[in-house]
DNA sequence: TGTAGAAATTAGTGCCAACTAAACATTGTT
DNA sequence: AACAATGTTTAGTTGGCACTAATTTCTACA
């Protein structure tokens, strides 16, 4: 017989900070098939291996990831329900203060990184009906449903799109504030229409037009790999 | 030679969770002249007082409090600071939970408690612009300004204040969620203007008269004691 | 196939902040 | 003046979550 860990709407136990951080990270990692490494959530998360292996064996008592020693971890669909919920806080939040609290979206990270682990439910569901139910963040990441399902399409970066495809912008990869700065400068924005005009050899910058205003710009290949997109609509 | 501590603006290291929340303990608790005791301080954060003791003798290592054992602990000039900071950031956020978020008075504390650590300067500072800078919260509370002043005069609850005086009801003073919503369904909300029309003897209710609509309203000691209030306006 | 280097784990420690149990201090009352 | 009640502190423990040092396991390449 099933059992339900958790009947009606009962508030499960909540999560500490840190291992929502640690959820995120397998999630993040685990995110496109593979298994998150003990090294790679621990530079992730700019901690020490043996802390990592620590929580790793930690959360598979706790029932909220899989793991068999010196192999990966992944989440159980517990973990995984778990660490989308922190997604969409965080990315509610990111919305929200850019909508609304005048934040840029180079900065919104560190802010919400602090505010998610401590926002109730209900004041996310307020701040996102408040937005009118958005479906993606600032930085055009797709913002989980309530109940914990979330957009999975196929995006190309920019970086190996070939040549003459009219594409969308539709995210922007990274969190570094100095990058963000630059494509908002530049107008690279989620959204944007452009096609690819040319691209250097060998590893070589991309050159896009916008179609709204045929003006040109030249993207390093680095970049180019963060800039993700989607063919436009035809 | 002084080393100062904290040159120009750094940031002060960040104090704990806990920390902030017994320095708001002892801060309330001392408020009025006082001193904070040990067991005060445990009923109120609801702890065993061997965890306040100690707490509070780190805390007078760290310099935010001053204490000799056995008798009450009072803030610091610093502690006091750190305490009118943290106590604005809880303000602030009621008030703008309740003002764009859809929260109600009673339920907004557990909120603000909640953010209040979380919440950085900047998305304070950038709420409270939003608010107009706002002076009271929904309780009528003053709110510490960002330099750690706050507002300190004298109110009367109405359970003590003569019969015929004309009176305006500044700041309710409880969190009870039931009995913030009693006051609300009734009008007893801060700015209300009101008389005294009546108090029956031996520690009975007192009748007030809302000058506004001339309704009259019967109010028990106990809640009477917590509506604070000042001299009306002439 | 043997081995070097990378990755992971175990072992042992420390800090924060809570707890209980027991000892100690203060104070009001008889 | 003695003492019971109350409040406070000390002592010892626990859990969460980090760390370093040392050990073990894996893997890729000579």
């Amino acid at each position: 017989m099933i059992v339900h860990r958790s009947v009606s709407n009962q508030p499960e136990p909540v999560l500490s900070r840190s291992v929502e951080d640690y959820l995120k990270a397998v999630y993040h990692l685990s995110r496109h098939g593979g298994t998150a490494t003990t090294k790679d959530v621990a530079v992730r998360l700019g901690l020490a291996a043996p802390s990592v292996s620590m929580m790793l064996k930690r959360l598979t008592t706790l029932g909220l990831v899989k793991r068999a020693p010196y192999q990966g971890a992944q989440l159980t669909r517990e973990g995984r329900h778990a660490a989308l919920k922190t997604i969409r806080r965080h990315r509610v939040l990111e919305l929200y203060l850019t909508r609304y609290l005048g934040f840029d979206w180079d900065t919104v990270h560190a802010e919400a990184e602090r505010l998610e682990h401590a926002a109730s439910d209900l004041v996310i569901e307020r701040m996102a009906a408040t937005l009118g139910n958005p479906q993606y963040d600032p930085h055009g990441d797709p913002i989980p449903s309530a109940d914990g399902t979330i957009e999975d399409i196929d995006l190309i970066p920019l970086a190996s799109a070939p040549i003459g495809a009219d594409l969308e912008l539709r995210q922007v990869d990274t969190q570094d504030p100095e990058r963000l700065r630059f494509f908002a400068g530049h107008g690279l924005v989620p959204g944007l229409q452009l096609t690819v005009s040319d691209r250097q050899p060998f590893g070589g910058p991309t050159t896009v037009t916008f179609r709204s205003t045929g003006a040109r710009q030249v993207v390093g290949t680095e970049l180019a790999k963060v800039l993700l997109c989607r063919a436009a609509a035809a």
